[in-house]
DNA sequence: CGTATGTCAGCTGTACTGACATGT
DNA sequence: CACATGTCAGTACAGCTGACATAC
């Protein structure tokens, strides 16, 4: 239900938020491999593998950044051969982004060192009920950055 | 209690979650107003806040970048007067930097633009029982960014 | 012709590495 | 002299804006 204010709580909670976001992002960074794919292709492969083929123009609204932006990541990710792009046969300005055998199977490859940290340390730090309370704050999340 | 193995479920939170957040970031860097504060900047001013007063190589330590990179922060903070920096009479090679009066009310101030729209966001789109998921999460995260 | 899609060029912000001055 | 702290310089990368070719 819309509220006009914004309570006291909602602000700090806010901003704590924020903080612990920015936090995590860099602490991500710090492990990130750089033979590994960024975390901006790695958005982009993984939501190709959830909705299926899209324009550039939809993930670049979907992933909320300019479609220049996009087209550097679509370049990375066609140099290596993990997506496909052909023309819309329709409309020839348009062009269809899918994933290529490789890409699926990078998406569903369970053992990228970059997350091995991050799943590990989801077992070795928390309890059971803590990483339930994660797993469904991570749906919040994503709702979050959505709307 | 720590595994040797990695559970399949676990890596896929860790998937998710570092999209998440990922996207989180995007977001927020979205609606980013350049003529306030840097998401470290904050990060950084919401530490000695709660912290209180730190060396930079604490800070370095604590926000997980490099000494160099900490330093550019605290010239801006210094910069806009919002921190003060004052030699260790102990040791001349350290700075122990603090709050000045308008960095504490900076940080205590609940009006910023930046987060207005995250805490309305909380307010409008999520339901108590699961802003309350969400605060228990960042109390999480901030965990998990400092494992 | 105006609008939409995608790309090229150049800029900014944030973190990095390397080199260095200074103090212990 | 070795080590720790902090800073200066240059680099890397992901996002941005502006300008443009192409197609509807």
């Amino acid at each position: 239900m819309p509220q006009k204010t914004v309570s006291v709580s909602a602000t700090r909670a806010a901003h704590e938020l924020r903080v612990a976001v920015g936090r995590l992002r860099r602490r991500f960074r710090e492990l990130h491999d750089p033979s590994e794919l960024s975390p901006s292709a790695t958005s982009v492969l993984s939501r190709l593998s959830k909705d299926g083929p899209a324009t550039a123009s939809e993930l670049a609204t979907a992933e909320r950044v300019r479609p220049q932006s996009v087209a550097a990541v679509l370049a990375t990710l066609d140099g290596q051969g993990l997506i496909e792009r052909r023309r819309d046969p329709g409309d020839g300005r348009r062009q269809l982004v899918s994933l290529s055998p490789a890409g699926r199977e990078l998406v569903t490859d369970r053992r990228r060192a970059g997350e091995e940290w991050l799943a590990r340390a989801l077992q070795d730090h928390f309890t059971e009920a803590e990483r339930r309370t994660l797993l469904e704050a991570t749906a919040l999340l994503e709702r979050l950055s959505g709307a």
